[in-house]
Parts: C-alpha cells; structure tokens; sequence
DNA sequence: GAACCGTGGTT
DNA sequence: TAACCAAGGTT
C-alpha cells in the first residue's frame, strides 16, 4: 500500500503497474526493503521518474522498521512523520490501509471541492487547500455511521474526480447527456455559473532550462563500459550514469571533455556518435554522446560493467538509451 | 511561496 | 508538434 501510493505520486497507474509487482517480488516486507542497498531500489524504480520519492520510501523503510519496531504507524499524524509521506499521502494510507476516518486530498479532490464552490483558484493557492481539506474533513464527520467507510469515501471523491469532473471535458458538459454525465450539477456553482473550464485556474508552466550533456562510451580492454554515479541531490540524484560533462550555457568542447575526463589526447580518440534531446519537468536537456579511448588511469569514481550488468543499473531514460542502445550501435 | 524533481501518453 | 497532464513532497 505505502508502495502503491508513493509510486502513483503525480505518475499514471498505467506507469506504475509496470513496476509495481516487480518491486514487491524483490522487496515483499518492509524488513526487505529496509535492509535494502539503495542502488537496488532506483535500479528497481529506474524509468519511474521522481527518483527521490524511492530514496524517501527506501528511508521511509527503514523509519518503520528501527523506530516502529516494523509495525506500520496507523495515524494519519504518524504516517505523516515518515520521509516522503506529506498530507495527502498519509491521509490515503490511514483511510484505505488502517480505515482511519480521516480526509484525503490531491488534485482531484481539490478540483471538485472548487468547482463545486465555484472558486476560480490555482489548486495550489494556500485558500484553495484549506476549502478543499476542510470541506472533505466534513464530509467524514457528517457522514452517518452507516455511510460508506472513510476509505470508500476517499476514494470515491478521488476517482469521482478522475472519471467525472475531469481537468477538461467534465461530466457535465456532455453535449450528448446534457450535462446528465455529472450527478451533482444541481450543487455545483461552477456549473450554474459556466465557469468549470477555469476552475481550476491554471498555474503558468516554468520554462525548462536548457542543460548540456556530454557523455562519454568508454570501454576497457574487456569491452566493458565506464559507468558512475550521481550526486546524491539534484537532477537524476543517485542514479548512474555514462561520464558525463554538463553545463548550463553551451556543450563542452571537445578539449573540456578530455581534460574532464581524462581522454588521452591525439587522432581518433574522442569523436562524437549521437545527439539528442530529452525533456524532464524542469529541464531541456541536450545530450551529445562520444566514443573515447580508455584513459591511461580512469578516475577511482568510474567502474566497468558489462551491458547485462547495466541494464540492472538505476539509469534515467536517456543514460539507459546512450549506454544500452548506443552503445550496441557504436560497435565497439 | 517558489523552485525543484521525470516520464510517456494524449490532445 | 507543442502543450498538457497524471493518486505530491521537500527544501
């Protein structure tokens, strides 16, 4: 349950059900997962996005495990303590894992609280978090003793906001129903006032800024690649990677990547195989990938693997392509 | 409060 | 094709 949620974080279910069994087979208790190395689990959530979220459920792990005696705390409050869980995520693993009578609110729920108000907020805004929490808290408290469970409450807002009052297109719009897609229209000032494609407003997206990759194939006398590892914060944090040389400005030129990186100098020994670019939330990635002579001393940091040793490595997605897919195309 | 942190499907 | 989007949390 705590893997499901921290997993679905702002990812589609789609995504996570590619993972989730395989994550639960390597680690079936929270003795499992605590006990953990954690390259294993990025390798494990390699792909998944947010990698910080499976260094916070890896810590969350072992949170349970040393200080709750590996018994899962059951209060909303409790869980919030762990590393990753926030309120909302709590919120969800009290009421749908220990049936605790407490809300749980993301951006679903937040929509329909607004639009339902008929509030023209970001759902971000401070005025739209409190309308939203306090509005479902009072559905669990005025909700009858045989209503629904609070689990089943919480996960009807969330899937009502998912399936019915959607981002765009709601229910009620439907040209072909007459607005008879949404049950609750008679109590909805958004759709009394016309307003729901506004609510909620929508934020302005950041601009992605532009960062410039140079990364290295290097392979040693075994035909094995240099890998290494990143920073444990920022950008891909933990996750390894080819050497790699980035800037914010400009590539690095090919005299900046040989001192970088040590690439002995002279004719054919550094040439550039690939170019390509890659998105992340924040960022406009630009990857150009080389192939380089083995230095004379490679830096203590890097470590040679084979292709199927690799492929078991935490890698964001572009690094999983330049080291498993070019890789095979550059021959070697 | 704002910046930061990935990815791939959908429109 | 560019923009938008999906079960947030941390610093």
């Amino acid at each position: 349950m705590l893997v499901s949620e921290l997993m679905l974080q702002q990812t589609q279910a789609a995504r996570v059900a590619e993972r989730f069994d395989g994550f639960l087979d390597r680690f079936p208790t929270v003795e499992a997962l605590a006990g953990a190395d954690e390259a294993e689990v990025l390798a494990l959530w390699s792909g998944l996005g947010y990698y910080r979220r499976a260094r916070l459920l890896h810590a969350a792990a072992r949170a349970i495990v040393h200080e709750h005696g590996g018994r899962f705390p059951e209060s909303a409050e409790a869980l919030r303590k762990l590393p990753g869980l926030g309120r909302y995520t709590a919120g969800a693993v009290a009421s749908l894992s220990f049936g605790a009578r407490t809300p749980a609110v993301d951006a679903n729920v937040t929509r329909v609280m607004l639009r339902l108000e008929g509030r023209e907020l970001t759902s971000s805004a401070p005025e739209a978090v409190a309308l939203s929490w306090s509005r479902a808290a009072a559905l669990h408290t005025t909700a009858p003793r045989s209503a629904p469970t609070p689990a089943l409450l919480n996960e009807a807002l969330i899937e009502f906001g998912a399936a019915v009052c959607t981002p765009r297109a709601p229910g009620c719009l439907g040209v072909l129903d007459h607005g008879k897609g949404c049950p609750l229209t008679e109590h909805c000032r958004a759709f009394a006032a016309g307003t729901q494609a506004r609510i909620p407003k929508p934020k302005a997206a950041p601009a992605r800024k532009p960062m410039y990759f140079s990364s290295v194939l290097v392979r040693d006398k075994l035909g094995r690649l240099a890998v290494t590892r990143r920073p444990r914060s920022g950008l891909w944090a933990g996750l390894h990677e080819a050497p790699t040389i980035e800037r914010p400005d400009r590539p690095a030129t090919l005299a900046e990547i040989r001192r970088g990186l040590g690439i002995p100098k002279g004719r054919g020994t550094l040439h550039r195989l690939d170019t390509f670019e890659a998105e992340t939330s924040h960022r406009a990635c630009r990857f150009e990938v080389f192939v380089a002579a083995l230095p004379a001393r490679p830096p203590a940091s890097w470590e040679f693997l084979a292709s199927a040793s690799i492929a078991g490595l935490g890698l964001s997605t572009p690094q999983r392509r330049i080291l498993l897919e070019l890789a095979r195309t550059s021959g070697k």
